[in-house]
RNA sequence: GGUCUCUUAGCUCAGCUGGAUAGAGCAACGGUUUUCUAAACCGUAGGUCGAAGGUUCGAGUCCUUCAGGGACUACCA
């Protein structure tokens, strides 16, 4: 890369002019802002006590002799403190000539051994997806696809939390008031149904609080002892017997979600290399316990539950296994871990869980730091914010949810309207333009969810629908069509080449290739702070970047045919990076919209 | 109460390890099409970066305090 040549003269002018020992990799240059002529800007400020002359002299000093030095730059100017460096324009010539055949440009060489696990989506089987649903499997997806980018071989898992309370208490409404109703007597997705009769039970629940209440029980009381509760309850344990009846509905029911959410994934377009399910799982982390147990690093109570105290490292004390011997969250954790070290041997694990679940997982490894774990240091909670609604958090139990079918649904809806509305698709199949409303409502809706930095909490408001125009998945995907069709008209372009010597960069025209330039570097950073957003935002720059391309000069009529075939190549690779770079987002592209 | 986290334009968000005059999109206003797709392009307007201190040649970015939001703090998962 540039960058590096540049590094590496910098350290020899500096060695040269102030006797500095610094390596390139001690120094820092960055992009020149638009504001000022130049393309990397090199910061003298930090170097005046060894210079020992103004910021404007040392930097005029430097600038020089890195002219007389090397044969990269064309020019500099200097601006108080910064030195402007102006590289030579053939630098970007070669570049798009070589790149534009790299059908892996921007990827790095697969490591076998830098092995990483990423989990995600992890559903509870009680209800359908929700929208916060599909940010944790778009960003679990897309994670996945940026460490392969980086050169990581990487597995996916979905644990499934398919026992439990939750799932009784369907189960329960389900075998009171539904009448042997199933999916296809009902006409209803699997997932949706089994969330139908928790909103009942839910329903009901409240229902015994407020009597219960009324006769005088007091609010603790009352959704303690509420029947319909005491029966959830009494049928969680005898699943937990293994009452063959109970395991019927539960398998039964269980498989009802399975199938609804194997559609909601097909949607998406994600899936996964493993499946875990903690009805097999829960019981594992007993053995862990035990084995803590015997080292000292857990300690039991009185009432035999065991406890890990981690007050020294700023946490507090910890149940890891109840009295009864049954397991807790964390218990199953602590064996899910195991058992998928076993399983894939990756040195690097990550979760991507909600930020609710922060203390959790810091918990969770530093239990497997004491345990002295091979994984726990490569244990790494990806916590993603809640996405939230304009009159608050999402609520499965109270309906303020924004349902994932629904709302993939109203974005094909949206997509064939506006579609329709431009007229440009006339003539083409029905399937064809089924698909392309498929991906052109999930390029919005993914790039929507996407572009924001995970970490943050984002909000959206269902009555201002996701934009087809500006900052959007379908912008970029607009963009990705229009060089497509000038690729079509262009005629054979494989063999396509230029004369440097002919041809001429106009200022839009450089900004663009130097765009294209970045690629690479934006997918490392990408991977190493595990960010999709940081890709969409590039990708909408280059997608800008070619519009003004695009709208100021002529690709196929332009008649010096050394610049033509340069900016031929331009498009193609521009093309070529809009699609690599929207596949790391889990988003396709079409050839004509 | 304790721990963590967030606060940037009317709205939704960018802002890389501290660097130049804080950027996009939407919404508002104005302009661009006989020429490769106008889901586009160009422009105008919009800001005490929650507040106050501090460190630094330089702070939206680092530190402290405060204010306001959110999460967590269960023998629930």
């Amino acid at each position: 890369m540039v960058q590096d040549l540049i590094k590496e003269q910098l350290s020899l002018s500096l060695q040269k002019l102030y006797g500095a020992t610094l390596s390139a990799e001690d120094i820092s240059i960055e992009q020149t802002s638009d504001d000022f002529e130049g393309d990397f800007t090199f910061v003298v400020f930090p170097f005046l006590k060894i210079s020992r002359k103004n910021p404007e002299q040392t930097a005029n000093d430097i600038g020089s002799e890195l002219l007389v030095q090397t044969e990269l730059f064309a020019s500099f100017n200097v601006i108080k403190g910064f030195l402007n460096l102006i590289v030579k324009e053939q630098i970007w010539l070669d570049f798009i000539s070589k790149e534009v055949h790299n059908s892996s440009f921007g990827f790095i060489e697969p490591n076998i051994n830098e092995a990483v696990l990423v989990e995600y989506s992890s559903p509870n089987t009680n209800k359908p997806l929700h929208l916060g649903h599909i940010r944790n499997n778009l960003l679990g997806f897309s994670v996945a696809q940026i460490l392969k980018a980086n050169g990581h071989k990487v597995f996916t898992c979905n644990l499934v939390n398919d026992r439990g309370i939750h799932i009784c208490k369907s189960m329960l409404a389900w075998m009171r008031f539904g009448n042997g109703e199933t999916p296809d007597s009902a006409q209803l997705k699997g997932d949706h149904l089994v969330g139908k009769y928790y909103v009942i039970f839910d329903k009901h629940y409240k229902k015994e609080i407020e009597d219960l209440i009324a006769s005088g029980h007091t609010e603790e009381e009352a959704k303690k002892n509420a029947p319909i509760i005491l029966a959830a309850q009494e049928l969680l344990l005898k699943w937990e017997q293994n009452d063959p009846e109970t395991i019927a509905v539960w398998e039964m029911m269980n498989n009802w979600v399975y199938a609804g959410f194997e559609k909601t994934y097909q949607k998406l377009g994600v899936q996964f290399d493993k499946y875990y399910y903690e009805s097999n799982t829960y019981l594992l982390g007993k053995e862990i316990v035990q084995e803590g147990l015997e080292t000292n690093v857990f300690y039991k109570k009185e009432n035999q539950s065991v406890w890990i105290d981690l007050s020294e490292d700023g946490l507090d004390q910890k149940l890891v296994l109840r009295g009864d011997g049954t397991s807790v969250y964390i218990t199953q954790d602590l064996g899910t871990a195991e058992l998928k070290y076993n399983d894939f041997n990756c040195n690097r694990s990550i979760y991507v869980v909600g930020n609710e679940q922060d203390y959790h997982f810091k918990v969770l490894q530093k239990i497997a730091q004491k345990l002295d774990k091979p994984y726990a240091d490569g244990i790494f909670h990806l916590s993603y914010g809640m996405v939230e609604l304009p009159e608050g958090k999402m609520k499965s139990r109270e309906g303020t949810v924004v349902d994932a079918d629904d709302l993939i649904a109203t974005m094909e809806e949206t997509a064939a309207e506006t579609t329709k509305a431009l007229g440009k698709m006339e003539g083409e199949s029905d399937s064809e333009l089924q698909n392309l409303y498929h991906t052109i409502g999930m390029g919005a809706l993914k790039y929507f969810l996407l572009k924001v930095d995970p970490k943050k909490k984002m909000m959206f408001n269902p009555a201002e629908s996701i934009d087809f125009q500006g900052n959007t998945g379908p912008f970029i995907q607009y963009t990705h069509a229009r060089i497509k069709s000038i690729l079509r008209n262009a005629g054979e372009i494989n063999a396509l080449s230029f004369d440097s010597s002919k041809v001429q960069l106009s200022k839009i025209e450089k900004n663009l290739l130097v765009k294209l330039y970045q690629y690479p570097l934006v997918i490392k950073e990408a991977g190493k702070d595990l960010s999709p957003g940081i890709i969409c935002n590039y990708v909408f720059d280059l997608a800008k970047a070619y519009s003004s391309f695009y709208h100021d000069h002529q690709v196929l009529n332009e008649s010096n045919l050394d610049q033509r075939a340069l900016r031929i190549l331009t498009c193609k690779l521009t093309a070529q990076v809009i699609q690599s770079g929207f596949g790391l987002l889990g988003i396709s592209v079409p050839e004509k919209m």
